[in-house]
DNA sequence: ATAATACCATACGCTACAGTATGGAGCGGT
DNA sequence: ACCGCTCCATACTGTAGCGTATGGTATTAT
């Protein structure tokens, strides 16, 4: 139904995408091995043959995540030399309404391994360099640039979980337009 | 050990606290009856006669903490008559660490009930109204007003999140009051 | 003192899920 | 045609938690 090739045999790669989409929508803890199975019309004899158990799962499809979500900002923000538009870019792309942020949020909250608590700390503080990096590059001392980008960077998140709470899913094109506007102005002059 | 004075039998709010200990940590999934009934010293014999079931002890604990949140913003916020420093002290308090604020933003990423949402939403809703309000107040029109109160309530909760994930908890009086005074000086003026 | 009531322990059945063991179908290679 | 590997189904065991039924103890009321 769903796809347009009927696939004889599913991959880890095809597994982890379940995962991700319950991890977007109900979180890590919520990730189990037969409701997963049954979702995708075979049973546990599958899962256990692609993975060791139930946190390999979760940790592998964390990791297809991250490398995802690596290579967007790459691509999408990092090229951009213009350190004022570079930061524009970004604050567009934190409202548009993509998994992948969805994930973050969720995981945000989650304090159920102290292995999701290690990738949140990097991924945070990662972004957090590069947004302070972008305000450094505009002019700004380091010491404002850190105060500025840690601001940016809370109102990003805060966001996220502000539209999953009012609207129950992220807002449409024209509105995350429209706000990203609006925060850049008050953040970014 | 703990008690000062050694109860002979717990109440419902003695279920209610612990299971806000728990949803303010590990989540609303993570509440349950019987780790709950172990940590107390009792047996579950002693939880189904104070509520029916595992949700009635959910609810009624967000009904709790709902209450003192509200009466700790009416009390210490609403009563400050000058719009600027009503929204001052609403930051201050916003980056003090307390178990209310752990508990909204965990259940901001939780969307294991609709009742959840359906609190949530409302408080939400709430608290902009209220920030919306302020920033009227002082002067700027409506438009601005909702825009620039979305960001700063944004802010507070990214602000929750991110101390989470980069501490580990909350932050100190001392940082919380800086983070403050500079989250004012880019919102307030 | 006795009866009622509040509070809790114990024991039970039930369900959902984790993980294991094993067998089997289908396919490619030779 | 047979072998071996990939992928999965089936059938277990074990555990954790929900909710119920029922009996027991301590406190309070009368």
């Amino acid at each position: 139904m769903n796809e347009v090739v009927k696939k004889k045999s599913l991959t880890a790669e095809d597994w982890q995408d379940a995962a991700l989409n319950v991890i977007a929508h109900q979180g890590v803890a919520a990730v189990a091995v037969e409701p997963l199975a049954r979702e995708l019309g075979v049973t546990k004899g599958s899962f256990y043959w692609h993975f060791s158990n139930r946190m390999d799962l979760v940790k592998q499809s964390l990791k297809k995540w991250r490398l995802g979500d690596k290579k967007l900002v790459e691509e999408t923000i990092l090229t951009i030399k213009n350190p004022k538009k570079r930061l524009l870019a970004w604050f567009k792309l934190s409202a548009e309404p993509i998994q992948s942020h969805l994930i973050y949020s969720t995981l945000l909250a989650d304090r159920s391994h102290t292995l999701i608590s290690k990738i949140l700390k990097e991924i945070t503080l990662e972004r957090l360099s590069h947004l302070q990096q972008s305000y450094r590059e505009m002019g700004f001392d380091e010491k404002f640039a850190k105060a500025q980008s840690l601001l940016a960077y809370s109102v990003y998140v805060g966001f996220l979980h502000m539209s999953k709470t009012l609207y129950g899913s992220l807002p449409d094109s024209k509105q995350a337009e429209e706000y990203a506007q609006f925060v850049a102005k008050q953040l970014l002059s």
